[in-house]
DNA sequence: TATTGTTATACTCTATAACTATA
DNA sequence: TATAGTTATAGAGTATAACAATA
């Protein structure tokens, strides 16, 4: 760990030199902050052939995986305020990549499917989404990168605590 | 790891039933951004009574080690758009927080300094977050603390790679 | 010619209040 | 009365272009 220099105070940096940051890196929330902005940036660019954004995507691959859930459901999922949802699915919607249909049980909810395209869609870039990881875990052995994603969802996934 | 039913298709949820997240789960990108954002949350709150963002409180806690770094500087070292630190910088100094000098070897560049209210701020609030830091990593073995830690730093520090 | 700090500005993201139609 | 979806809107965060002063 020992992150360099933090008992004899740096000599008064001049412009280029870079900072003693070992207080931050002692944190989780400022690593965790970091290395999610870092990997969209890096997401952000593969994605740009297909027009999606990190949000765009999940959703996507959670139809693909939940046909019929609804917007409710998908909010509750992602953590995304409903007001800020329906842009991004009315969007989906005119790319034709997304179905509404009447949900079979309330008439109040809407049924989300992915059409032919959208299915299509969601299969390919997924594809991408795993290599992406595949050579962003690529500094970590197997066992680091299960570990750490284990260690993640433990501050966002209430579970059973 | 097995993350649940993603063989036998799900009997299409229904509105109050969860989603199988299995894919987005699998990915480090997403949950990296969802432990970010959760415990950013967390962050505000505790913070809300000193008035600070986590940007704000990094430049102190950065400063407090840095006295006289430049605003270049802390840009590059938190990946912040100069245009954007203007009114972060200007805020900070209207509160009487942080006091800019003439640098001592660039006439361009101003040094920044905590003045005694900033150093009372940054060593209180920094004993806040580590404290939060301690409750969030409540759920952590000490090791599994420094390698979620370490394994994050691989993704957005530069290092050696 | 390049860099530091700055202004202006635009665009995205996120958050709140309030409405409608169904339950 | 509560919930699903929506509208309008405000605020924060983030991005680019362009400028003055200094190197």
């Amino acid at each position: 760990m020992a992150r360099a220099r933090k008992t004899s105070a740096p000599p008064a940096p001049t412009n280029a030199e870079p900072l003693d940051t070992s207080v931050l890196e002692g944190l989780i929330g400022y690593n965790a902050r970091r290395a999610a902005i870092a990997i969209g940036g890096v997401f952000f660019e593969r994605m740009a052939p297909y027009g999606l954004t990190q949000a765009d995507f999940s959703v996507l691959a959670l139809l693909a995986h939940n046909p019929g859930a609804t917007s409710r459901q998908l909010c509750a999922t992602l953590d995304i305020l409903p007001p800020n949802f329906v842009n991004l699915i009315a969007a989906l919607d005119r790319r034709g990549l997304i179905e509404r249909r009447p949900h079979p049980r309330d008439g109040r909810a809407v049924g989300l499917h992915l059409t032919e395209a959208g299915h299509a869609l969601a299969q390919e870039t997924e594809k991408v989404v795993v290599e992406l990881e595949n050579e962003l875990a690529g500094r970590l052995t197997e066992r680091e990168r299960t570990t750490v994603q284990r260690l993640l969802q433990k501050f966002y996934l209430r579970a059973e605590r």
